[in-house]
DNA sequence: CAGAAACGGGG
DNA sequence: GTGTACGTTTCTG
């Protein structure tokens, strides 16, 4: 028996013998070069049915289907949970594998005795992070029998030691931690047009590092062998050798994230035709695997076992609010200088000119990677961030959009209050457009002109306060309050349940003083108990309170650096979460929670104008939040 | 005009 | 794979 302490990269299953077996992907902490795939096979897929009547006779109709053969599952019991608040009992279904959960889940829905399956569609490793409370990119303590090898590891990798888990895994601590990183970027010799790995060669691959490694291996360069400025050349004799040369820096750099830019969709899958081709191996992953391509969707990522690739497009896409998002755009974004650029169209010219023209070619692929490396060196520390807080994987984080991430917070918050989270709303949704869209934040058009005296207004993180102090949450809207309810009848979500909660007395015997009215909607929350959102809300704004609490009390400039992004990466999440209302397909979405935000927000921000103005300040231009306001004497009151 | 298809990024 | 982006612009019938 030994004891592991790691850190956290990545997770998967495998099926070994008809089971799952969750693997955990981590590093040594402190160490370059040992890896650590852990498995844990004591991990079962299960979910919940939400009976419509008596829950007996659901579970023998259950047992039913076992017994016809219809479906198989290893147990059956019933268990207490909450739906939105209240209290209820449903059936909890233990499968023996995680792929069975689609196979039967139609089968057990279609029963008139079940009313609603839930939590049937989350990710088994993401169901084996939320129940055993683990964080990613975090140390991790764990404790088992070292094995000499694994059906499905094979891996020439001395360093990897294999693990098998006797007890679960536990979360130690948050340290930040060095992450060895690598950029990487293909250039393509493509005369006509847009390149076909078909025909098109790879004529450089440019890699930049934190450990120290910076070059462009290409079949061309000998002729700047005596030029200083180009050392950075590493020469080989065809491209195959040169991918060869790629793989082999990645494996010998013991490399945790590469980094791409829009690698998902062009180098990735350019660098697996080509290396098809000339038959290289692109066994990259810790487990001795190859590079995979997982569906997202209509568009796929480009990943590794156990080496996090982060296609760094994605995320500042997120990062930052841009007209384009080209590599050149956001490079001078964050340093205010031009990178070197040659036209994508003349590559080929410059490749095959020679001379001056090929040397600008060699620095601009190098240019291409420092650029990429530098960007992931400012924009990563936030994603790490969210990523521990989010607790789902950092290769997933990267992908998500924000109301993903707020979701899949969401989702563990659920879990750690015994709520049964809702289901994603179906596509019947849709429909719910014929309700009209929500209206935004108030904006008032700016006065053309050149204005002096300007004094700025703004709501401190307005729609987060609102959704606290109004209690804004689908668990305690008054139902009655909410004119069309006939829409929810196809609505998957658990959601026209609330009133079994809400409407303990008739709508005219309601006390308008236990309620929130919202203005314009007149939709009602219930002051008590507290809402789930708002709840974890007010959790997300106290862990930025005591964060910033932390930063001012520290000294140390690389702790107060790192807990300003923790911050920052808070207060992302606390914006975002006003999303989860908004946007259809999300669990929690709710029509009437973001119409009544919009609307104490347009209330409040037309209510401080007004108040301005008595003080003179007259407003020119205002938006969602926040507005400008000029003095003007002779308005002043009093 | 509505619904379908393309687009982004990359060379 | 407990799965199937996304929001906007341009094209097409």
């Amino acid at each position: 028996m030994v004891k592991r302490n790691i850190v956290l990269l990545d997770i998967d299953y495998i099926t070994h013998d008809e089971e799952a077996v969750i693997r955990l992907f981590g590093k040594v902490k402190g160490e370059s070069s040992n890896d650590i795939i852990a498995i844990d096979d004591s991990f079962v897929p299960y979910l919940y049915v939400l009976p419509l009547g008596d829950i007996d006779a659901c579970i023998n109709d259950i047992n039913g289907l076992k017994e016809d053969g219809e479906i198989e599952f290893t147990k059956i019991e019933k268990v207490n949970k909450k739906d939105l608040q209240v209290p209820k009992e449903f059936i909890k279904l233990t499968l023996k594998h995680p792929q069975d959960v689609p196979k039967y889940r139609d089968i057990i829905w279609d029963l008139d005795s079940v009313k609603q399956l839930r939590e049937h569609d989350i990710p088994f490793y993401r169901r084996y992070l939320i129940d055993n409370a683990l964080v990613p990119m975090s140390e991790l303590e764990l404790e088992g029998d070292l094995i000499d090898s694994f059906e499905t590891i094979d891996s020439d990798d001395e360093n990897l030691e294999i693990l098998k888990l006797t007890c679960p895994p536990k979360t130690a601590n948050t340290d930040f931690q060095e992450f060895r990183m690598m950029s990487f970027d293909l250039e393509v010799r493509n005369p006509h047009g847009m390149p076909n790995p078909d025909e098109d060669e790879i004529i450089m691959i440019g890699i930049d590092s934190n450990v120290g490694i910076r070059k462009v291996i290409s079949t061309k360069g000998d002729e700047f062998a005596q030029d200083d400025e180009m050392g950075f050349i590493e020469v080989v004799d065809s491209e195959k050798e040169m991918i060869e040369r790629f793989v082999e820096t990645v494996k010998e750099a013991n490399i945790d994230i590469i980094i791409g830019y829009n690698s998902d969709n062009f180098d990735f899958p350019y660098l697996r035709d080509r290396a098809k081709k000339w038959e290289v191996d692109l066994d990259l992953g810790v487990d001795g695997s190859g590079l995979k391509f997982l569906r997202r969707g209509y568009a796929n990522s480009a990943a590794f076992r156990g080496l996090l690739h982060v296609d760094l497009y994605l995320v500042m896409r997120r990062y930052m609010s841009l007209d384009r998002y080209t590599l050149e755009r956001v490079y001078f974004e964050f340093f205010g200088e031009e990178k070197i650029d040659v036209p994508g169209e003349r590559i080929y010219e410059f490749w095959d000119n020679g001379g001056d023209e090929l040397k600008n070619l060699f620095k601009y692929s190098l240019d291409d990677v420092v650029a990429t490396l530098k960007i992931a060196m400012e924009t990563l520390p936030l994603n790490l961030e969210l990523t521990r807080i989010v607790c789902q994987p950092f290769f997933d984080v990267t992908r998500m959009s924000t109301g993903q991430q707020a979701e899949w917070f969401l989702v563990r918050k659920a879990y750690e209050v015994d709520e049964v989270v809702p289901n994603k709303p179906n596509m019947t949704m849709n429909n719910i457009r014929e309700r009209g869209n929500n209206s935004g934040g108030y904006v008032k058009e700016p006065e053309i002109g050149l204005h002096e005296n300007l004094v700025q207004f703004d709501f401190k993180s307005l729609y987060p306060t609102l959704i606290i102090s109004k209690n804004i949450s689908p668990d305690v809207l008054h139902k009655d309050s909410v004119s069309y309810n006939s829409k929810f009848e196809d609505f998957e979500t658990g959601y026209d349940e609330i009133d079994m909660y809400l409407d303990e007395n008739p709508s005219e015997d309601v006390d308008e003083e236990d309620y929130y009215v919202c203005p314009e909607h007149f939709f009602k929350f219930k002051k008590e108990p507290q809402g789930f959102i708002p709840s974890a809300l007010e959790d997300v704004l106290n862990e930025r309170f005591r964060v910033k609490n932390r930063m001012k009390q520290t000294e140390d400039p690389i702790l107060r650096k790192s807990l300003d992004v923790q911050q920052q990466a808070l207060k992302r999440l606390a914006n975002t979460m006003y999303g989860v209302y908004g946007f259809l397909r999300f669990r929690w979405y709710s029509f009437e929670c973001a119409q009544a935000i919009t609307a104490w927000g347009r209330q409040h921000i037309k209510k401080a104008m007004k108040e301005a103005e008595n003080y003179g300040f007259k407003a020119i231009y205002a938006d969602t939040d926040g507005f400008y306001a000029k003095y003007i004497e002779e308005l002043k009151k009093e």
